[in-house]
DNA sequence: AGAAGTGTATTATATGATTAATACACTTTG
DNA sequence: CAAAGTGTATTAATCATATAATACACTTCT
């Protein structure tokens, strides 16, 4: 069962995004499975400490996207093919890059002190 | 003066959240130097669509953080030493430095693929 | 079967971000 | 000097986010 045990709430940005980019982050990395229960809205709920129709609503955008599958009275359970991963990884790993390069070329920032940066921060 | 030709409304964090990295980006970069005068709160609100309330909320912010000085009646003006110049570089390379880093890791990215991502976005 | 857990839905409230419409005092410019 | 431009302030309305308190139908487990 994906237990959000390394989820932290730092971000400025909504919750239920926060919640969202967690599960698609773990679904790249591998660390969530195909089929693997989510951890139920009220227990999540509980464990992060935020209200559960913030929960559902998060949990409810993953279904519209085919991420999970919820029935009601079971838990929910993650539902991607080796299509929807890639797909996924695509997207955020493009996203996120060009956000960076982007952010670095305004501050005129070179691509060598970038990368360098990269590796002092990478630890 | 201030132009913000290259601005662009993209992102969706606060509208004057982006005006005030677009500044501080521009300050590390040394596209924006210190005297330089801001443009006017309603110039600017009309060159992006935007309410003057929110371009004065961006303004009072960067007044607050002693990187512009504003007078009534005259136009504002960029305010910012040396020190203050390096300070803002070492937290946004820092900061965004970071997130990116960690994106990558939380999605399983190896460090190589990462600085291999970063050279093929950069162009 | 019954209790506990779970997904789903509804209504109400609060706060932050944004827009809108003015108003006033001051500076710059013609 | 007068007009235009500028910073600042106020009040009201709308929308997204988040919280709160319930309620109901279904599944799982004992």
């Amino acid at each position: 069962m994906i237990s959000f045990e390394d989820f932290i709430l730092q971000d400025d940005s909504p919750i239920y995004l926060q919640i969202i980019q967690y599960v698609k982050r773990g679904i790249v990395s591998g660390a969530i499975e195909n089929g693997e229960e989510m951890i139920s809205r009220r227990a999540l709920s509980a464990l992060l400490g935020v209200n559960p129709n913030t929960i559902q609503k998060a949990y409810h955008m993953l279904e519209e996207e085919g991420i999970i599958y919820s029935r009601t009275g079971a838990k929910s359970c993650v539902e991607v093919d080796e299509a929807m991963k890639q797909s996924i990884r695509r997207t955020l790993l493009s996203q996120d890059t060009r956000k960076w390069v982007q952010s670095m070329q305004q501050m005129g920032v070179s691509m060598e002190e970038a990368l360098e940066l990269c590796r002092e921060v990478w630890e």
